[in-house]
DNA sequence: CTAATATCTTTACGCGCGTAAAATTTATAT
DNA sequence: ATATAAATTTTACGCGCGTAAAGATATTAG
């Protein structure tokens, strides 16, 4: 029960009132607590005057339900985790921007992780991610690193759907961006309008989309009845720019390209590759004087901005996070369907590179 | 109580007993749900004895304490809320990382927010912060476009220290880069080696940062008995390398010019900046046969991999972050201290722009 | 205007944990 | 061994809210 001189207070100050929890909040306003309580969880399951008086008082006294005694009960929150292999990369911060709007559009409450490119970290997260309760988790894996068995048990408890990169039959279901369409289309285009390309990629790729689009460019070339070279170079982990710049450097070294045309597996191996070739004196482009034509793949946000402006294919994001977030929601809200791959087409982004 | 065929279950089946709370944990340890409570909140405040017992037993089960149950009653959480303006932009997708990784060392749980670039996204994330009562905040402001009735209400109820961008005596204190150390080297630098820069920048940036680097560009061209030049593009909001090639490409048509050497007020303007050069086929570099020389400021994560590379003053990435996250720390643990700001000084990093 | 229905109020309980107080056990020092 | 301090157990309450049940009231249909 609030004391009278408190509502006078209030009455008097207006912002004044500090309001320590809904039955408070409720008396405020001379309605019961189990109907603010209604309110909240289902703002139209109240009739529309009451519904009205409540968010009138909700603008003066800025009450908000303490969200951690909402959740202990409640076996499933209304979060949602967004989890990618490595937030620096602009492509996974595209992404998960635009999963984290849909996520507030829906009514859900999106929580970011990153794994910065560690596996353990990865682990860690679902970890942290299990305490949370989440309704669901939108998940782009690591890839090959990643820990399997830490993952499938996770898929297991809590609502996961996998984005950009697969792990098998995993989880709710996959969306992401068809890889084979990728590199054909572009492969194709690069056949048409010059020499074929060679494909240039890393040793040991992070994820199995390399393996896809690597795939693709041997299928693209063989159909099109083109010799095939794969040039693929060293390197771990996330840093893909320099592991293609020193690739790059290392594979002029050895003067192994049989093509003046390099499609690379990525567009940060191929801002890698601009570097190299600006390093080496090397002019990029399909204009006349220009030694090498150099594509991508990802349509990155950085890919408007290299030297020369970088011909790619781009993921088409939005379609992207829009199924992986509607697929979620949907089964999150009962939906139950079989697990199912989506993999969308990109469109070709040229530019002066290629 | 845990009835007894349940511990005999667990005891033959190991991890299939699912633990529902800490008072069968405790039960099953045979120790008091208090003692294991306060385990959870100080390992060390128990006995040695009784912590192996405890730490056994969880490495077993794989309980863990209900967060919300835990936060309800608790006024501060372990929470540290990390917000920055753009995560899209790896400048700050590269120091939350770097401060979320101190928090995790320190005992906190980090949550990452971006602004995304809009004003009205800050203050919502505000918002929702301030529902999960974090014990402080680390917070990096749009700057111009904040709401600054909101952040100073917030900071009054949350503690929260200021980070990259100042907005005066706000919150606990500010920790951030010497823009004025900054940019009176990297003119030096260039005054030095080559003809004296002019000053690129936007006319209305984003935050105060931009106007002390263009102070300290004038006051150093004064010191040095140079004439300044300062060119002012327009163009709103966060997409500061298209904002760089349009207002670069808007200069070379007005011949604006008067000197070869540009400096630019940071690097993602600067990297428009060179896209428009090599656009009009101008080359950008230190070496006999280029026409301009260009320069940053950050040390942004791409800024190795431009073409040419970019020469620009870094931040101290490691530092900063260092520096913020200690502070934020001891005030939560108690220390008091005045309002007091850090400015830490940058490092030049030479490469072949300028 | 009455009956049927939707909404609201009252009352009451439980969630999983923090935490305080008092009693008890255990460890450490004299 | 005894006194003292430290750690632990027991007991008990409260946090802020979800939620169920039953009765009261308001709304809508006929």
């Amino acid at each position: 029960m609030l004391p009278d001189q408190d509502i006078l207070a209030g009455w008097l100050v207006m912002t004044e009132v500090k309001i320590r929890n809904m039955e408070e909040f409720a008396a405020l306003i001379g309605i019961s607590r189990p109907t603010v309580s209604k309110y909240f969880n289902e703002p139209d399951s109240v009739r529309p005057t009451t519904r009205e008086k409540i968010e009138a008082a909700l603008a003066e006294h800025d009450y908000r339900p303490n969200m951690y005694a909402v959740n202990q009960n409640r076996k499933l929150t209304k979060n949602v985790g967004i989890v990618v292999p490595l937030l620096v990369d602009p492509y996974f911060a595209e992404i998960a921007r635009n999963l984290e709007q849909r996520c507030i559009d829906a009514g859900y409450r999106p929580t970011l992780f990153s794994a910065h490119g560690t596996p353990s970290h990865e682990v860690e997260i679902l970890d942290t991610l299990r305490s949370l309760k989440p309704a669901g988790v939108l998940l782009a894996p690591m890839g090959r690193a990643s820990d399997r068995t830490a993952l499938e048990k996770f898929c297991g408890k809590v609502p996961t759907l996998i984005f950009d990169s697969s792990v098998d039959e995993i989880g709710l279901a996959f969306v992401g961006s068809d890889n084979i369409q990728f590199t054909t289309e572009i492969t194709d285009y690069l056949c048409r309008t010059g020499e074929p390309p060679c494909f240039f990629e890393m040793k040991t790729p992070a994820n199995p989309n390399a393996h896809r689009r690597r795939q693709a460019y041997l299928n693209a070339m063989a159909r099109f009845g083109h010799p095939a070279q794969v040039i693929s170079v060293d390197g771990e982990g996330w840093s893909f720019e320099e592991i293609g710049r020193l690739g790059a450097h290392k594979a002029f070294d050895k003067d192994a390209f049989s093509t003046n045309t390099i499609l690379c597996s990525n567009d940060r191996l191929a801002i890698g590759f601009l570097t190299a070739c600006h390093e080496r004196g090397i002019r990029v482009g399909r204009e006349d004087g220009c030694a090498i034509r150099v594509a991508g793949q990802d349509g990155h946000p950085h890919s408007r901005y290299t030297c020369p402006p970088l011909t790619t294919i781009s993921h088409d994001y939005d379609a992207v996070s829009k199924a992986a977030a509607g697929a979620l929601f949907s089964a999150i809200e009962g939906a139950v369907r079989p697990w199912n791959s989506t993999r969308l087409e990109g469109k070709l982004v040229l530019r002066s590179s290629a």
